[in-house]
DNA sequence: GCGGCGACGACCTTCATACG
DNA sequence: CGTATGAAGGTCGTCGCCGC
């Protein structure tokens, strides 16, 4: 991703245009829901069959109030809904939308980076999801749906193909969480024990992550992008370091294998909140990623590893 | 037994400023 | 340029209580 061009051939000043991706990105919105600490949480648990609520709050450990409140959201935004088992008193079953069944990959993606990155850390679905074609616990792949071919890192360019807007947009609403991933005197040793999910919740991170993935190494570039206060940035870079992440190179900063690996995952969420969330949601404009090897634009979609079967 | 509501407290983020 | 510090304000989980 190392060109940044017009669909015209003409060049734009590439930090302009890293900007601009950055602060347009799905992923604002896309962490808005799944950014909750709790939010993949429920999902995971009801993703193979409806759950009541006692039950949820007895597995997961969280108040009933803190339950209520996110039930109630998670309703709201379309990722499940809830279904009457009983009139008097009035009770309800939760269970998955369409559009929450479609963060199955998400969620797959996820638990793979936890069983290759972490060491007994990895926290399996409440029954592996098996592949329909050849039936084994599911492991996925994200392939370009034009030639089949992974959709890696360094196989896509992001192209415009209109004019940059004559401002940068400003950064889209974000809410703020109080879940820091790993206090200050913590030791590297927990920073690598942290799991995707937990990357995820922490939205500073991710986003941080997903600049480095647009190319953006430098703190300065990243701070003025993210428009991220200098304490909190350095205090994240440090905890990325630890848990190998990111290292420093000379002045800037570089993404390690750990890190690129989020991406399939961090491409499954893009890909949900495009196809699921509000119109006025998606921010995206004027460009489109390419995929280099086929030509065509990088459209996903996702294949079984053991037998290549397409995964819907 | 479920779930809403308000009070409370922990702690996270922001902001301003300063230093090497 | 990159990082550190501390004050202030904001967010959110927990708890206790209550109504249905």
């Amino acid at each position: 991703m190392s060109e940044l061009r017009m669909s015209s051939g003409r060049s734009v000043p590439g930090s302009l245009f890293k900007a601009y991706l950055i602060r347009t990105s799905i992923m604002y919105p896309v962490l808005d829901i799944l950014g909750d600490p709790w939010t993949l949480a429920i999902i995971r648990s009801i993703i193979n069959r409806p759950k009541r609520f006692v039950c949820l709050a007895e597995e997961l450990k969280i108040s009933r109030a803190a339950l209520s409140a996110r039930l109630d959201r998670l309703e709201e935004q379309g990722c499940i809904t809830r279904r009457q088992y009983c009139e008097t008193p009035p009770r309800y079953e939760y269970l998955l939308t369409e559009m929450g069944r479609a963060l199955k990959s998400t969620l797959v993606l996820l638990q793979q980076w936890n069983f290759e990155w972490l060491e007994g850390r990895e926290q399996p679905l409440p029954a592996p999801l098996k592949c329909h074609h050849c039936n084994k616990d599911l492991k996925l792949t994200v392939v370009c749906q034009h030639c089949s071919k992974s959709l890696s890192l360094d196989s896509m360019r992001p192209l415009l193909f209109q004019q940059l807007p004559e401002e940068i947009p400003p950064l889209q609403s974000y809410r703020r969480t109080r879940h820091a991933l790993v206090s200050k005197e913590s030791s590297s040793v927990s920073a690598l024990s942290i799991t995707a999910e937990e990357w995820l919740r922490d939205r500073w991170s991710s986003l941080i992550v997903g600049a480095f993935l647009f190319g953006v190494h430098r703190f300065n570039d990243v701070q003025s992008i993210l428009d991220i206060a200098p304490n909190i940035l350095a205090g994240r870079l440090e905890l990325l370091q630890q848990a190998g992440i990111l290292c420093r190179v000379d002045e800037a900063y570089k993404l390690l294998a750990r890190g690129v690996a989020l991406y399939p995952a961090i491409m499954a969420m893009s890909d949900w909140g495009r196809k699921w969330l509000p119109a006025d949601q998606v921010k995206e404009v004027g460009w489109r990623m390419l995929h280099i090897p086929c030509g065509n634009w990088a459209d996903q979609r996702y294949a079984c590893l053991e037998c290549g079967g397409h995964i819907d």
